[in-house]
RNA sequence: GGGCAGGUACCAAAGUGGCCAAAUGGGGCGGGCUGUAAACCCGCUGGGGUAACCCUUCGGAGGUUCGAAUCCUUCCCUGCCCA
């Protein structure tokens, strides 16, 4: 191979790459490793930090881990690097507040969840999963003294979130601010040649150039991805504020989830969560401008291709049918919550039961004064007929199951108890 | 170690003796409109009660008072300034 094929390849490799990074530190740089690499036949190790914090992988997740594919698809080596010691710091990036450290237990427990997850998209054949305990955990303090030696408070503590907390009178702990430079020194452990991120990760990635200089290794090439917004459009996807897609969620729920974002939202999705290409998208934009394309059918699409991604397209096509049914032609779904009504005797008058009592004892809601506040807001649907009636007593005697519906979406199969 | 300012519901933030289950905004939930859209409009958002009303809540524990989120004591937590 010469010289000129290689830079063919190189250059070829690097679009690939590139496509859908926010940014990438240094365009150059990364180019000439990939020359490098394609001439000495040598991978470049590519390393991704996974907090152990969320036990479930979500859509926003699937952003990087995508991105991790593309590297993967090119024969270069992926380290899924499972931050079990700094998940006992607690990132502070885009944290107001000083994050809760972890239990060994719980993180245990997270970063197995991870591994049985990441291959719906990584190659475990692939893949190399670490965790940061292996060499972090065994630094003496005179190792620690000596990193973070390297590194001044006032750089530290000019990234944002800090810079933020610090004007706002919140609190930072010192072992906050060290986080960044354990971060780095993982690179510099694992002789990262890329390291990849959200936007949100571009200071520590930063850092860990720096570092892995003062550690005389050539920096790692930054590369940053978008952040993917949640459901609600505006902040992002994340577990802790509920508006996120979990990959192992049931097709069911995965495909009304995304059925349920805003449309403009659902171009973003397309952008980073599927192979469709920019053109492809632009397009549809026009169509949809032009009223040529039901934007409802494109987000039917989408919703069907994230489900298949995860489950198969058998499963995608279930989904569909399902969500048309329930939701278009108002049909009851095929599968319901089933509850065995199950009341005090004291309670139960031949078998007649009082329509608030059913929904606080069969735990459908958490208090009386819930289930009021539902039937009276006309949330309460019962064999399709609304509840109107706070008294309203429904009779197990001669009918053995009834079908129970909460707002839009919640349904419930209430059977009699057997006995 | 000293001085000052704070800790209120899921979050932010008013309230500084009774009119406070606690304004307002966000979030959430329900309804309307719709494409389960989004946006928008209306309502609800501690618990018990059909209701009148009662019970629990304003960092923790005590106290003053007929009455405390509000006053006092003490403890815990946070920020700022000084050392």
């Amino acid at each position: 191979m010469d010289e000129k094929d290689i830079r063919l390849i190189a250059r070829e490799q690097f679009d690939y790459l590139k496509k859908g990074t926010v940014e990438i530190i240094q365009e150059e740089e990364l180019l000439a490793r990939l020359e490098k690499s394609i001439r000495e036949r040598k991978p470049l190790r590519v390393k991704a930090g996974f907090d152990p914090t969320a036990p479930d992988i979500h859509l926003g997740h699937t952003v990087l881990l995508r991105k991790m594919k593309h590297f993967q698809d090119l024969g270069h080596e992926v380290i899924f690097l499972i931050g079990d010691f700094t998940g006992l710091i607690g990132d502070p990036s885009g944290r107001s507040t000083t994050r809760k450290p972890m239990t060994r237990e719980e993180i245990n427990r997270n970063a197995e969840t991870y591994r049985q997850q990441i291959f719906k998209i990584l190659d475990p054949q692939k893949t190399v999963v670490d965790f940061n305990s292996r060499w972090l955990g065994s630094l003496t303090s005179f190792d620690i003294i000596n990193l973070t030696a390297k590194y001044t408070v006032a750089r530290l503590l000019e990234r944002d979130d800090f810079a933020l907390r610090l004007k706002s009178g919140h609190p930072i702990c010192v072992h906050e601010i060290l986080y960044p430079l354990m971060q780095a020194y993982d690179s510099v452990a694992l002789k990262a040649d890329v390291e990849l991120g959200g936007t949100d990760q571009k200071f520590n990635l930063l850092v860990g150039r720096d570092i892995q200089r003062e550690f005389g290794q050539q920096p790692q090439i930054v590369i940053t991805m978008p952040l993917l917004e949640g459901l609600d459009g505006i902040e992002k996807m994340s577990k802790s504020l509920g508006n996120y897609v979990g990959i192992t969620e049931p097709p069911r729920e995965i495909y009304g989830k995304i059925m349920s974002i805003s449309d403009s939202l659902m171009f973003r999705y397309y952008e980073l969560l599927t192979d469709f290409e920019l053109k492809e998208i632009e397009a549809w934009k026009r169509e949809i401008a032009a009223g040529r394309i039901n934007p409802r059918d494109l987000k039917a699409q989408l919703a069907w291709t994230i489900v298949a991604d995860f489950w198969g397209q058998e499963e995608a096509d279930k989904a569909a049918r399902e969500f048309d049914r329930v939701f278009r032609h108002k049909e009851l779904p095929q599968e319901m919550t089933e509850i065995v009504v199950a009341l005090p005797q004291a309670q139960a008058k031949a078998y007649s039961y009082n329509i608030i009592d059913l929904l606080v004892n069969s735990r459908i809601v958490s208090s009386r004064s819930e289930a009021k506040r539902l039937i009276r807001q006309g949330g309460v649907d019962l064999d399709g007929q609304r509840v109107d009636d706070i008294n309203l007593s429904v009779d197990f005697s001669w009918q053995k199951e009834h079908i129970l519906r909460l707002g839009k979406k919640r349904f419930f199969r209430l059977k009699a108890p057997t006995s």
